[in-house]
DNA sequence: CAATGGCATTTGAACGTTCCAATCAACTCG
DNA sequence: CGAGTTGATTGGAACGTTCAAATGCCATTG
C-alpha cells in the first residue's frame, strides 16, 4: 500500500535523504549536492530543497557518509589519567578541544591509553574500526613512538605540547612556558623586586626547563643575578617547602614557581617561618589551577590559554588533513599572568 | 585483469569481509557468522575462517556495521569543565569510563556541553548523526531536564551520581558519601576521638548533605553530640578557614571535611593558631584529590572508587540497552578511607 | 540547421556489513 | 523408503550516502 508521497510519515522513523528528495521533487543526488556542493544547484532549487530539509528535520546519517567517503569526522584522543595535579589543566583542555572540534563539525572519540605504556594498539583499532580522521596527542613530553608511527602510516595528527627530545615530527601547538615566567619576572620587577628566585622541577623535563629558561633570560635582561636563586623540587608541597628554604634564607623577596603545587609549598614554607605569603614575600605559580584562586592570599599565577590551545589543535589537524604534504606548522601560545593577592611590592 | 584470488593484495587496502571469505573458501555471510554467531559454524570451518581472519588482519568496518545494525557501539558523554577542584575526580572517572567501555567493545564519544546550560541539542545531534547507543550523564546534581527527555525518547542512559531533587528516573551509579563520612567517624572514634566536628558545604547540595548525614548518624550511633559541631562553607580555603574556627574554639579534636579543599582550609586555620594539623587536631578530607597525598602532613581522606564507578556505569548502561523494560537499577559504591598522617590519636 | 559546449539534474553503482529467506546435505522416524 | 527435521552454509537484498558518468536542456556557433 503506497502512501501519498507528501504525507508526513506517521511512524516516527529516521528521515532519509531519499524521503527529502521525493518530497522536494528532486533526485537524492540533488539533495546531497544541496548539502555538500550548494553552488551546483540553481538558487531556486537550492532554496526549495533546503526548506524541505528543514521542514522534515533531516540529518544525514553519519555512518552512511563514513562508509561512502571513508572519513568519519572523528578525532581520536587517547586519554590517560593526568599525573600530579595537572588534571584540571587536562580537563579544561579536553573541554576546549571538544568544543573546537564540535564547531568544525568534528567530534572527539576517546580511548583509554594504558597509563604507563604508550601502546599503539588503541590507535590502530581506532583507525581501522572507526576510520578516525586524525589524532590529538597530549603528554608528548618524552620521545614518543606514536608520532613516528603515525607519520609512517600517513595518519594526520597534532600534538598538544612539543616533543622535547628526539626529532620534531609533525605539527604541534604548545604554550610558551618561558614567556609566562618571563612575564612573571617583568611583573615583579615593575613592582620593585630584584631578588627573584625560581623554584622549578628537576632538570630534564622539557616543560620545566622551558619555564626556568624564561625566568633566567628575563633576569639576565634586567641585569639581575640568577646564581643561588634557583632551586628544584618534585611536584609536591612537602618537597617544595624544603627546597625553597635556602632561597628564602638568602633573602629572596619573590619566588616564581614552576607550578601552583610548588607555589603552595612556598606558602607553607613562609608560614613555617612566620612570614606571610603575598605580604613578606611575593609568590607566583603556574597553571592557574582552581586551587590558585581559592588560596589565601589568592595566588598570582600564569594561566595557560587552554581554550586557544584546543582551537589551535583542531585548526592544525584540519589543515594537515586537507594538505597532507604541507610543511609542519608549530604554534606557540602566549600564556597570561593572572595577578591576585600574592604579589605585592617588596617590603610593603 | 583479475588477480589470483589467494594472492595477498599488493597495494595495502583495507581488508574486507568479502576478501576473507574468498580466501577461506566460504561465503561472506559465513565469515560474518564466524564473528557474530560462532556457534552456528562447524568447528572445523570456524577454525579455518578464524585463522584466515588473523592471517589477513581483518577488522570489520564499524561504519558498515553501524549502517546495517543501527547500533554504533558508541556511548555519548557530555563533557563540561568541572567546577571547583573536582576536575581530578572527573578526569579519573572519565578515564575509568573510557577503559570500561573499551573492554566492552564500546567507545566514548565526547561532546561539549555548554557550561551552564544543560542543553539538549548536543544529545539530539549525537543520536541522529552518530547513532550513539546511549549516554552517561554526570553532574546530575540538580533536577536535570536531560533525564526526562531521554526517558521519553527511549534512549538508554545512566547517571553517574544520583538525582537529588525531583523524581528519580532511570539507572544510576553513585558513591555512598554517607558511608564514607561514617567510616571516617569510625576511624576517629577507634583512635579515641570524641569531639568530632564536620565541616560541610551549605545545605541544599545533595552530595554535601549526604556526606553530612553519614557523620551525623555515626556520631549518634556512638552517642556523641553533634550540636555545635557542624559548620559550613563554600568550597574554598579562605572561607573554610573562617568557618572552621568556631569548631576549633569549642575544642574539637578532629574535623571531617566534605572535601579536600575544605580540609586544606582546616590546615590553614590550625596553622594560624599555631596548632599542627595531624598532631593537635585530626583532619579528614574527601575525594583523595592528588593534592591530598602531597600535603604535609599527608591528608587522610575518603577516596571515591572511580574505577568501579566507571565500570558500573558501563555495566548498567549495557544492561539497559539489552533490556529496555527492566526495572531501574541503582548502585551505591563504597568509598574507602585512605589513612595518611593527618589522623593521630587525640592528645598524642 | 546540425554540431558544440556549458549547466542543472539524474542514473546506476558502490562503500562493507548483516538480515532474512532459501538451499542443500545428512539424519531420524513412521 | 519417502517425508520431515535438523544443522551448516549460501544468495540476494538492504542500510543511507556519495562518486563517476550520463542525460536532457538551452543557448551559441560555424
Amino acid at each position: 500500500m503506497p502512501r501519498s508521497p507528501n504525507a508526513p510519515s506517521p511512524k516516527a522513523g529516521p528521515v532519509t535523504l531519499a524521503m527529502v528528495a521525493r518530497r522536494a521533487g528532486v533526485s537524492p543526488q540533488t539533495v546531497s549536492n544541496a548539502l555538500n556542493s550548494p553552488e551546483l544547484l540553481r538558487p531556486e532549487t537550492l532554496e526549495r530543497v533546503q526548506r524541505t530539509i528543514d521542514e522534515m528535520g533531516y540529518r544525514p546519517h553519519r555512518a552512511a557518509q563514513t562508509l561512502r567517503t571513508r572519513s568519519s569526522k572523528l578525532i581520536g584522543y587517547g586519554i590517560r589519567p593526568a599525573p600530579g595535579n595537572s588534571a584540571p589543566v587536562m580537563d579544561r583542555f579536553l573541554h576546549a578541544l571538544s568544543q573546537a572540534a564540535d564547531e568544525a563539525g568534528y567530534r572527539i572519540l576517546l580511548f583509554a591509553s594504558p597509563p604507563g605504556n604508550a601502546s599503539l594498539d588503541g590507535h590502530e583499532e581506532l583507525i581501522d574500526l572507526h576510520s578516525v580522521d586524525g589524532f590529538v596527542l597530549s603528554g608528548t613530553d618524552r620521545g614518543d613512538p606514536r608520532q613516528a608511527w603515525l607519520t609512517k602510516r600517513g595518519i594526520p595528527f597534532v600534538g598538544f605540547g612539543r616533543m622535547w627530545s628526539g626529532r620534531q615530527l609533525g605539527d604541534w601547538a604548545d604554550v610558551d612556558g618561558a614567556s609566562g615566567t618571563d612575564a612573571a619576572v617583568e611583573h615583579l620587577v615593575s613592582l620593585g623586586h630584584r631578588r627573584i628566585a625560581f623554584l622549578g622541577w628537576p632538570r630534564g623535563s622539557g616543560v620545566g626547563d622551558d619555564r626556568a629558561e624564561g625566568w633566567q633570560r628575563a633576569m639576565r635582561r634586567h641585569g639581575l643575578p640568577v646564581r643561588g636563586r634557583r632551586a628544584q623540587s618534585v611536584d609536591d608541597t612537602a618537597s617544595a617547602r624544603a627546597a625553597v628554604a635556602p632561597l628564602l634564607d638568602t633573602g629572596a623577596t619573590a619566588v616564581i614557581a614552576a607550578s601552583d603545587m610548588l607555589a603552595l609549598g612556598c606558602y607553607q614554607a613562609l608560614r613555617e617561618r612566620d612570614a606571610t605569603p603575598g605580604k613578606d614575600v611575593a609568590v607566583i605559580g603556574f597553571d592557574d589551577s582552581p586551587t590558585a584562586a581559592l588560596l589565601s592570599p589568592g595566588l598570582s599565577t600564569v594561566a595557560q590559554p587552554l581554550e586557544a590551545a584546543g582551537r589551535e589543535c583542531v585548526r592544525l589537524l584540519l589543515a594537515r588533513m586537507s594538505e597532507p604534504g604541507a610543511p609542519p606548522e608549530r604554534v606557540l601560545l602566549e600564556p597570561s599572568l593572572v595577578v591576585r593577592d600574592s604579589t605585592p611590592a617588596p617590603g610593603s
